[in-house]
DNA sequence: TGTGATTGTTACCGCACGCAACAAATTGGG
DNA sequence: CCCAATTTGTTGCGTGCGGTAACAATCACA
């Protein structure tokens, strides 16, 4: 059923991780505030914070400046950012994102270059892991890289982070974390998980859903993607597919869809749906992003061709929206990617429909808002989700990446 | 951000909890196996399990019969079924039901009766209260009522269990789990729930779906309802509502449906829509089910309107389930109430429309099942609920049962 | 009847956290 | 400039929980 090992080792594994969450999302913090925020004692809080800094985790200082309030200051505890860090990769259609982001989630260093939508998964790997070496180069010498993750915008099993179907981007049968890992010889794992999967676990941790435990993120590019926070957890299904809102079928036997089927979410909001519903031809090399932001600005211009195409995707989206209110009753639905300029483009419209799509009680208090993150949500979600490791046992992790020669595994 | 008190009172908790959800789910068990199973040494079970029985929540016996292995026998810890007990409440729309079921699920006592479909809310409680009372009496003299819930056909609200809507059974505006708390006078509060999710919760932890921690159920009454496990629990979205499947909107402008919108799946797949299709008129008075039933064995006698009509509804069934298959990704889906007869009775298009609809991935290995508990899916989750709180802390929550008169809460 | 195997029982140990007392550092007032 | 009040760092100690090891109890089998 279950195996926990000694209990006491893990209720210190977990505050362990709790304090150093604490200061990744939330920011540096006294001791004072920890002690206040995780209910633990004074001395509790000091032999926390003393293994993290003794790991390099951590590093505590005096606070600057004068103290508001009488008595002894508040020791300062602040993530190691520059000593710390994660690389993140964003495989786009259109592009490719390499960063270097530090615990606290700042990022250090990035490298982005186009994509050309015929480059084969070859092109790829070497784009990916040539800017991931000059990042590394460029990091100070005692830097320590605790985790890589790759954002991809396709279906990903979870228990080997093999890639079942990249509609728009074709690697083939190449497990690109593995294939990656491999070819940067860091000795750390690459983890592959969907674009929008991540962008989902971004906008809750560090976007426009940090209050919220339970949301939606719908993620627009050449498909549809989407995410689901649950219980302030990602949630991944049986194998990890959950959150394919795309293919959610709002409009049966309407337009055809990549996947094979009809009238799915991504088939009547996507980019190429949009694009000929306002009479547009698609230009080829150039960003899809691009192309929806004209349409947007030309139906605000009056361009009818361009405001009819908006009004019917965004009723298709309105349909979309509905259903995942009625099924989750999430607090928030947060949208991205071109879904962003969609919405904008077309926010009465999907109101207009959930508002008489969804039941009252789920609708009256879920929120609409746009992803705060802009385009860094699919490598932000990566990073946060290459920490993940490091902050569910930080001493752990630590000493295995600080003596690689002595324990094989 | 978050209070735990004393760890270790927590870890204590926890592994009573654990050990009594273990008894409680899978029946009596040796200590060997308990110690084997939850990963903890001997004397860690003989504490626990001494602990509990001093609180009156399992037995310890010599296991009858000859033993099959060598070695001193290992003493079987068996809930106190008899002894511990919780209130199920079914409210159905065509019949309400009070059980008294024990710790380890058995059902030890039960009153079901009609209900008509224009009784009011008064009339409800009075049945139930009376069913309540009449169950007691009859236990034994030192059994304790550890709990009480209520399965409700209706939209409720988890943070004060109000319902919000209740479409086929006016309540008003009647919160009836504090009216059945006062009028039943244990000094227990009675929970109230949405019956689909009491169902996913049964078939999940006693049902069709035991070994699987992602599943979806949906179960058709008059309406349809739903529940999600995801990660081994029930899915409640911000204020509890999630789980609303039956008014994800399948067929836009299709037909109407109660709620006010068009197209949803209760309005396609539902009762009165089947027996629309079918031909049939409505009987009033006449349990639903039956109708439904009726249907279903004519259309494998021969009829061809009947069996039109359930293909078509089947169709609708099949865009639905795919869907949730894209969405959620569950290892399993289990139709309960009259989706199940639907299902018997239209599976071929049901999986013939979920293999074009449904991404290859998360549709591979999906299982589709009926309801393993039948018609008592709600009334075993609601139990389940109810016994939810003891099985969290079962120390403490015993010790406030036996002495009522000490602590005021 | 004796032997090996398995488990119940008990005393002891290590570890994690809370508590309390003391030292240190700061603010503010006389 | 000094002192009281305040807040926090630091340290030693106590409590509680689970693990370990040794011994006693009980079974199957030869």
């Amino acid at each position: 059923m279950m195996k926990g090992g000694p209990s006491q080792e893990e209720i210190r594994r977990h505050n362990l991780g709790t304090l150093l969450r604490f200061v990744h999302l939330r920011g540096p913090a006294s001791r004072a505030t920890l002690a206040e925020s995780l209910g633990l004692n004074r001395s509790t809080i000091m032999a926390l914070t003393t293994d993290l800094t003794t790991a390099g985790l951590v590093r505590e200082e005096l606070p600057r400046g004068p103290g508001r309030r009488a008595g002894r200051p508040s020791l300062v505890v602040r993530p190691e950012s520059t000593r710390v860090y994660v690389l993140a990769f964003e495989i786009g259609v259109d592009r490719l994102v390499v960063a270097r982001v530090g615990l606290g989630g700042v990022v250090l260093d990035r490298r982005e270059g186009v994509r050309s939508r015929d480059a084969d998964a070859a092109d790829l790997l070497g784009v990916l892991v040539a800017g991931a070496r000059s990042l590394i180069r460029k990091a100070e010498r005692d830097a320590v890289c605790v985790g890589a993750a790759v954002g991809f915008p396709g279906v990903v099993r979870r228990s080997d982070d093999t890639i079942m179907i990249g509609p728009n981007i074709d690697v083939g049968d190449l497990r690109i974390g593995d294939a990656l890992a491999r070819r940067l010889g860091l000795g750390i794992p690459v983890s592959v998980c969907n674009d929008a999967n991540l962008g989902a676990l971004a906008e809750h941790e560090r976007g426009a859903g940090v209050n919220c435990d339970d949301l939606i993120y719908l993620h627009g590019d050449v498909g549809v993607g989407g995410g689901i926070i649950a219980r302030g957890r990602l949630l991944g299904g049986d194998e990890g597919y959950a959150g394919e809102i795309g293919h959610m079928i709002v409009n049966p036997g309407g337009r055809p869809c990549a996947c094979g089927s009809k009238g799915c979410l991504e088939a009547e909001v996507g980019e190429r749906t949009l694009l000929a519903l306002a009479g547009r031809e698609e230009v080829p090399g150039r960003p899809g992003r691009d192309a929806v932001r004209d349409v947007v600005a030309s139906a605000d211009a009056g361009d009818i061709a361009a405001r009819e195409a908006l009004q019917r995707v965004g009723t298709w989206l309105g349909f979309g929206v509905a259903n995942l209110v009625n099924i989750f009753n999430p607090g928030l639905v947060v949208f991205g990617g071109t879904l962003r300029d969609i919405y904008l483009g077309a926010a009465a419209q999907v109101r207009s429909v959930l508002a008489t799509g969804a039941l009252a009680a789920p609708r009256d208090k879920v929120k609409l808002r746009t992803a705060a993150l802009g385009d860094d949500t699919t490598l932000v979600g990566a990073a946060e989700f290459a920490f993940a490791e490091v902050l569910a046992d930080p001493v752990q992790v630590l000493a295995r990446l600080k003596a690689p020669e002595d324990s094989p595994v």
